[in-house]
DNA sequence: CGTGTTTTTGAACCCGCTCAAGAGGAGTGG
DNA sequence: CCACTCCTCTTGAGCGGGTTCAAAAACACG
């Protein structure tokens, strides 16, 4: 966990997410009327950020670390159903009770804009709205990416494919693409995995080794993954490598 | 199949799903630009409207009839992830290259956009975008909500659960709420409902006939389907039962 | 070093899958 | 009307991947 400590984000100009976030097209005028009505949360890992049911006042977006958002049955049956990562957004405007619980997988901070004035924003600013619109469909594209893992992978794959998307994610972020081997961190526990690809979370446990013992990745401490061949990882997802890492 | 012929809808005004489609907000000037743009396309059950990778020079919306979206893995493994009843839409705007294949389920009409027309309104008419991303975030809590029927629910609970939706949508349409029983057609094959639930054919039918028997359902004929009582089958789909049907 | 947490590994079981055969319906033609 | 085909659906039997329950190992933090 690279603790990456958001060196006195004031000023929206210089935030990491300015271009990828709900935020991304605004003029600087619209910015200023963002910057009114935000203000920064930091999470510690493992701390929830909200209930589902609970009241919401507030939407936000992920700055720096991962959330999760879950859904659980009556007898703890547990599904994720989105990981989000830096730039993005969370709550849904109109919306006054939360439908998901929210938990800071690891260290988090998030920009929180108070939702009332934030639903403004959206009648009167085409900018936000529109680039919210184009985020949701990204997110639903990745969800109905993940139905296809969920329904009908093998847990070997489901694995592979999780690191996969992790993988992809942090290389556009930290732009480290000198070669195909790629090393990241990962910021889940193996229940919050197991959580995510509806598995136990010791057939998680026990795929990760299987995946080690035959070289997809190689596992350093317990967090730090290395991926020597992102092509041969993602065969292992089942997926076709069209190659592209960043498409 | 009670076989909606769309009675010469040319106008918008009489339009079934005018309240409730993307075009729901528009006032009578919008709508007359719309008219611009659109044109009606029917579809037999079976028929591919689109394969996944073709090019896409529409957007539209169900006018009457089911269709579905769905993923294939190169071996052949589908998933469906997206069931489209009247009212929902088709396509992304922004996008050339459909991500999905999407299957007329049963007879079909759909109301279609010229992508190119349409993409303008939504950048100059703030209601289309506004309905559009309403819709989108329907879209998407209803994945993540079928996110936890594949991940974490039993064979018999999924079942439970496509028939709970189903009877739902269906009540919310026809405005058949005289009593607590349900009557509905079932738009889907066995094959595909196994494709939506990450289920076998086999282990689909086998659940049909285990509600049956235990009473939680009636099948008239093969599509026809009476739930006596719908309280039981949200406990049968492993939901709370929070009452309210039209939610 | 001890305690609590996360992860790994083992062994037995079971739900849903696979493979296979049969039943039921709809349409066609004699 | 039956005979035939095609297609969808049902039912049966055996198998296997992932779960469950249990215990040990690795690690973190005082």
């Amino acid at each position: 966990m690279q603790d990456v400590v958001v060196p006195n984000v004031k000023e929206c100009v210089n935030c990491p997410i300015r271009h990828r976030a709900v935020c991304a097209r605004c003029d600087t005028e619209e910015l200023a009327l963002l910057e009114d009505i935000k203000y920064y949360r930091s999470f510690s890992a493992g701390q929830t950020i909200m209930w589902s049911g609970d009241r919401m006042d507030f939407v936000a977006s992920v700055v720096s670390g991962v959330a999760s958002l879950t859904q659980t049955m009556e007898d703890g049956r547990t599904q994720m159903v989105g990981l989000l990562l830096p730039s993005d957004f969370v709550g849904r405007p109109g919306r006054e009770i939360a439908t998901y619980t929210v938990t800071a997988t690891s260290d988090l901070v998030m920009c929180c804009f108070r939702r009332k004035p934030f639903e403004q924003m959206i009648s009167s600013t085409p900018h936000v709205a529109h680039r919210l619109l184009e985020m949701t469909l990204d997110e639903l594209d990745a969800a109905r990416e993940w139905m296809l893992v969920l329904g009908r992978k093998t847990a070997r794959e489901k694995i592979a494919s999780l690191l996969a998307i992790i993988a992809r994610r942090d290389a556009i972020l930290s732009k480290n693409t000198e070669s195909n081997s790629l090393v990241f961190d990962l910021p889940l526990t193996r229940e919050a995995m197991s959580d995510y690809l509806g598995l136990t979370l010791e057939t998680v446990s026990r795929q990760m080794s299987a995946l080690k013992k035959d070289g997809v990745v190689v596992l350093e401490g317990k967090r730090r993954i290395v991926v020597p061949d992102m092509d041969r990882l993602m065969e292992e997802a089942g997926d076709d490598s069209d190659g592209g890492i960043l498409s």
